[in-house]
DNA sequence: TCCATAGTTCGATAATAGTCGAATTATGTT
DNA sequence: AACATAATTCGACTATTATCGAACTATGGA
């Protein structure tokens, strides 16, 4: 993954209200959620969430289908899934620098465990 | 983690110029680097450049050290550690919800192919 | 003390991002 | 067709962020 997508995706989940809505979608699984349905849970005005679901569908993170009268927005793991696979590659170099938390090794497990190899 | 602190987090490293200082960083390890090694490698100004270490710093996920005339910054590895945790939280509640790695097609759709899928 | 080097802070400017009411588009209902 | 609902887009405004030369602070050496 190139820096700039990267760091694209990072500032697209580094603003409260988009990490909130990402959060959201995460929660609600591969089903997702009808706009309206994401708007009652957080506080938001109809343009602001509207905007805020537009600049995650541009980076990759979500997307929505329509659905009758409604959109439904729902996660896109992969895009996720690269993201944590970059942020954690060139982290250890070798060594585990992140053995803590299992964040690592459970990406890594997801994965097949052939990203970054421990030497 | 609160979502607040991960936003900042994310907002953090969700530029270019920084990204690749923190990867910089990273890379370099435990050890760190001076700052003006880490200006050798990235073109910037001295200002811009002092501007995103203070960034970082501020949010916690680098810190700097004095020695002698020389300033050494290295990354916090378990901030790192503790953004993955929180990303990767609330992610699948309960099934794995990143198996595949759908690296390739996700991509595509962030290159703006099917931006609006035809209904 | 005087000078050079390493970094930061200041200040001004330019660029970008966020917010939200109002208008608009799309769909479904009567 | 007329109306209601769901969501987006437009337009204008505000706020925040990024950049970088110049001035400043801190340290070490002559």
């Amino acid at each position: 993954m190139e820096t700039l997508t990267a760091a694209e995706l990072l500032a697209a989940l580094g603003h409260e209200s988009r990490l909130s809505i990402f959060r959201l979608l995460v929660e609600a699984g591969p089903e997702g959620m009808v706009v309206s349905a994401i708007g009652e849970q957080l506080a938001m005005a109809a343009a602001t969430l509207s905007f805020h679901l537009a600049h995650l569908t541009r980076v990759g993170l979500i997307s929505g289908q329509r659905e009758s009268r409604f959109i439904r927005y729902s996660t896109n793991y992969g895009t996720m899934d690269e993201l944590i696979a970059f942020l954690t590659s060139n982290c250890c170099h070798g060594q585990a620098c992140l053995p803590k938390t299992g964040a690592c090794s459970s990406t890594e497990l997801r994965r097949g465990k052939t990203e970054n190899p421990p030497t």
